[in-house]
DNA sequence: AGCTTGTTCAACCAATTGGTTGACAACGAC
DNA sequence: GTCGTTGTCAACCAATTGGTTGAACAAGCT
């Protein structure tokens, strides 16, 4: 899975259980049964879930007596954000500057080796 | 990988080596072999990228004779940002809650049943 | 000490992943 | 038509994933 750190994200990301699990950590903490609670699969199936999580930053884990209440890590999606919105701008910027071109460019104008480079 | 979309896009995201595709194209459209060229890896190999980036919506492929130029599309990075933002902020949100709780309580004050569902 | 609750570890399994090689299709050029 | 280019498809492989069951560990309760 590439054990960069933004890989992990995603890819902690890339399941919808685990989605739910960051989703219902947003209201508070939450033991791992509580956690399973909702699904169909085992309490060990949810706590790999959780390990996964935390292997990517997204949750800690504290000790609360025999419970390991799990809490969410928010700041971690920064780095996603960060990388998402880079590209989603630079995307745009160059869709922006080849919309002057084309509005610029005389209609009868033959389109030339479109764009490369630019 | 759960087939829904939004895991589709982070899936796709979660590979450093899609992700470097990803910010070329930002720059401007691409053939396979041109995106291959940087990499170590065989030309197959990237296709099987493409492949998956198309599946998550990533990019789209338009036929110019022989050459089937890669073409991103951005938008779809926008499904993530919101589903992001969306939780980044109810955290956010909480902890400020949280924050202005622990501010309003008298200093000897014994924390109870810590937060618990609140 | 012994029982119960909460959580993890270990072994296993089927399905998927990212990579390979080799064959093949589609098209432009000669 | 045949040749080189561009790209995909198919089969295979090792490693990883998400799930299971069963055993073990850890901490409080009686």
């Amino acid at each position: 899975m590439a054990a960069d750190p933004l890989s992990r994200v995603f890819a902690a990301l890339a399941d919808p259980t685990r989605r739910d699990m960051v989703a219902r950590l947003t209201a508070g903490d939450a033991t791992v049964n509580e956690l399973a609670a909702p699904y169909s699969v085992t309490v060990q199936a949810v706590s790999k879930h959780l390990k996964v999580l935390a292997e990517a930053g997204l949750v800690s884990r504290t000790r609360d007596a025999q419970r390991r209440p799990v809490h969410l890590e928010a700041e971690v999606l920064d780095l996603m954000t960060a990388w998402i919105e880079r590209y989603r701008r630079e995307a745009e910027e160059r869709y922006r500057r080849l919309d002057r071109v084309l509005a610029a460019m005389p209609d009868d104008v033959e389109p030339v080796a479109p764009t490369e480079g630019m």
